[in-house]
DNA sequence: CGGCATCCGAAACGATACTG
DNA sequence: CAGTATCGTTTCGGATGCCG
């Protein structure tokens, strides 16, 4: 039996959510809070390896609650990001890999992550230095 | 009189927040958080086109509140990325601009925004094909 | 103008228990 | 294994009022 999955077989482009293509703010902001999630970007990287099934990923990503990962998943799933595959044996197996569009993302998601890497070490270094500068705040 | 800031002198480049050089995670995480977060992009695309006021900011940023404006301003700053200079007039004036770092981080977020804007109508399409394949979800 | 302090409802998240 | 459902907690974030 083939497997099941949920994956859009070939959209027509048009539908523009906002109708305002000058208005730069518009649809970014959607996009934005998927990648803004701290949770998404870590699959996002962890896929770009390779496909990887539910518990893989949990155990791949550190610190994840099983809630977090189900809600994470689905939500790239939604986007068109990952493709959810689930084969019908027993007991289930599900596996997660990048679309095209995903797969595209990771670049410049990787491209963050290495930025962040790069620059953790500055960065820490300001916040000590705010830190002594301004001993009691609230911020974070 | 010259106006007050919070810039860091020259800070020598040494202290690791994490110790393990061989875990990618690691600072990763913090920095991501604040990339992560919604009102800091914009925050920092809108800085890209230049110094700003702190109003200035709040009415670019359609949506912002004056209380997250400031959190977010205050935590970008304690990373070093934007600079907070008061100048001591009546009433009071302050500026926010980019650090080297902040502008350096500028590429990444820009080429960010400009991957939302050239996929926002592929992921709207997703999202719409994904409704109606799973009428009722929680997603969102 | 550029904030800060406080309150309070909403949303995010984690832990736990249960299911096909 | 790969979830769903529920609950309690924490955090977020907006609204409001006051201040230098």
């Amino acid at each position: 039996m083939s497997p099941t999955h949920t994956q859009v077989t070939t959209p027509p482009a048009d539908l523009d959510p906002c109708g305002r293509e000058d208005h730069p703010d518009c649809g970014i902001r959607d996009v934005l809070d998927r990648i803004g999630d701290k949770w998404s970007v870590l699959v996002i990287v962890e896929l770009a390896s390779g496909p990887r099934r539910f518990r893989e990923l949990q155990r791949a990503i550190d610190g994840i609650s099983q809630r977090m990962l189900t809600l994470t998943v689905r939500r790239l799933e939604r986007d068109g990001l990952i493709l959810r595959t689930v084969y019908p044996t027993v007991p289930a197996q599900v596996d997660y890999r990048l679309t095209d569009t995903g797969a595209d993302l990771t670049h410049l998601v990787k491209a963050l992550a290495d930025w962040s890497l790069a620059h953790r070490t500055v960065i820490a270094k300001a916040r000590h230095q705010y830190d002594r500068i301004h001993p009691d705040h609230d911020i974070r």
